[in-house]
DNA sequence: TGCACGATGAAC
DNA sequence: TTCATCGTGCAC
């Protein structure tokens, strides 16, 4: 069983939505073809005043769609190689997203998921997706009954540095249980071999 | 019009 | 640790 889900679910701070998204499944469908992973890894980007966030410097026509409605897409490219998919939350005027870091592969997947570029490329996300709809669209986020149980912990969100004190705050949210974050938690048991099993042929 | 700089990933 | 690569925002 799976539901859609629906706007109200992302009216609200991103800091309350990011760890909701754990366990939930982002779903790529396009040309007939579906493309699933399970959230694992997130972060919170929560407003105007977040340094962080691409919204400090206000409304430029990139972050246009992060001022709009929640349950959209928000979609740029980053370090001219690599696109990164958030989700647009709150209410229409505040700009506030959660980016999605790491997926664990779910339906149709040929690549790995556990980076927010890799994801992106993955799914097949790309420019074309900015400002999507995800309520009503080819591209979704959507709960599956039974959820499995998500060990939440918190981390620095990653490679912000520029952002002063909102560097440090703990806006980055993941499954602890999971093989496929985009790093390891900083108390993490050193292991051998690779950090999450190979991808199932097809 | 020019330029510094990334919410990264892959190679070394 | 280094670097490819290019759109964005801002300085000039």
């Amino acid at each position: 069983m799976a539901r859609r889900l629906p706007r109200r679910f992302y009216a609200r701070p991103a800091v309350d939505l990011a760890p909701d998204l754990l366990g939930k499944f982002l779903v790529a469908e396009r040309r007939g073809r579906r493309v699933a992973g399970r959230i694992v890894e997130v972060e919170a980007y929560v407003g105007p005043e977040d340094l962080a966030s691409h919204a400090a410097r206000g409304l430029t026509p990139r972050t246009r769609v992060m001022f709009g409605p929640p349950g959209h897409a928000y979609v740029y490219l980053i370090y001219g190689r690599s696109f990164l998919f958030n989700v647009v939350c709150a209410r229409r005027g505040f700009p506030a997203a959660v980016l999605v870091r790491a997926l664990e592969p779910a339906e149709g997947v040929r690549r790995t998921t556990d980076g927010p570029g890799k994801l992106t490329a993955a799914l097949g996300i790309t420019l074309a997706d900015n400002a999507r709809d995800l309520v009503d669209g080819p591209l979704w986020i959507e709960e599956r009954a039974p959820a499995a149980a998500v060990a939440v912990a918190t981390t620095p969100r990653i490679n912000v540095d520029y952002a002063g004190d909102w560097a440090a705050e703990p806006l980055r949210f993941v499954d602890a249980g999971s093989h496929w974050l985009s790093r390891r938690l900083p108390d993490a048991p050193r292991r051998r071999g690779p950090r999450h099993p190979p991808l199932a042929a097809g």
